[in-house]
DNA sequence: GTCATTTATCATGC
DNA sequence: GCATGATAAATGAC
């Protein structure tokens, strides 16, 4: 029994599943209000994970990748920057 | 399954891989990721069950082996025990919320 | 040495 | 068919 689910750790690992909305709303927050350092700390991080329902880690991926896929194509994600930049003065201003 | 083209050349004499033309000017060119077959992983992986850490002889050895630098083996090492740390952490947590079904 | 990271690759979702 | 999350080489700070 415990080495079924010692198995079902392993290969459950890399199996991906889509944040839910809201997670991804909450994190591309973050990623666009930091845009000229969107390196947060750990503690930033920990909170992040807590109000999204991931884990650290998870975070630390959602960044990693973030980030190098922003720099390699800013073009693509200008559409997407300006909605978070609007959000984020609106919540601002109020 | 994978002729490595990390072998170019310089038959392994290890400790240093920016063998290039003698440029003097070397614009640091980050080199590539290059997957490692699937012998080289397990020839790996049966030495760091024995040894988590290796020491340079065995490092050598396993480099002329494997077709790949001293500093691959050894970085290889290096990034083998953060995920062992990070796979303890994971367990931990998955087996931390859940009474044993 | 550890460890956060960059980068490419892998595996899956849809 | 790409978007996306996770993992595997490689670098650099410390």
């Amino acid at each position: 029994a415990v080495m079924i689910l010692r198995s079902r750790f392993l290969d459950a690992r890399r199996k991906r599943r889509n944040f839910n909305k809201q997670a991804t709303e909450i994190l591309n927050e973050y990623f666009y209000s930091h845009l000229s350092n969107p390196y947060p700390s750990e503690e930033a991080k920990e909170e992040l994970a807590k109000k999204c329902g991931i884990t650290v880690s998870q975070v630390s991926n959602w960044f990693g990748n973030k980030r190098i896929r922003y720099k390699k194509n800013i073009g693509k994600f200008q559409e997407e920057a300006n909605i978070y930049a609007a959000k984020t003065a609106v919540t601002a201003t109020n | 399954e994978n002729t490595n083209p990390s072998s170019s050349g310089s038959t392994h004499s290890a400790t240093k891989e920016p063998a290039k033309g003698a440029a003097p000017n070397a614009p640091r060119t980050r080199k590539k990721r290059c997957p490692y077959s699937k012998f080289q992983i397990r020839e790996l992986e049966r030495e760091f069950f024995f040894n988590v850490y290796i020491n340079k002889e065995k490092r050598l050895q396993l480099s002329r082996m494997l077709n790949l630098t001293d500093r691959q083996v050894k970085i290889w090492f290096q990034n083998r025990r953060m995920k062992e740390k990070k796979l303890s952490r994971d367990r931990l947590q998955y087996f931390s919320g859940n009474p044993l079904l």
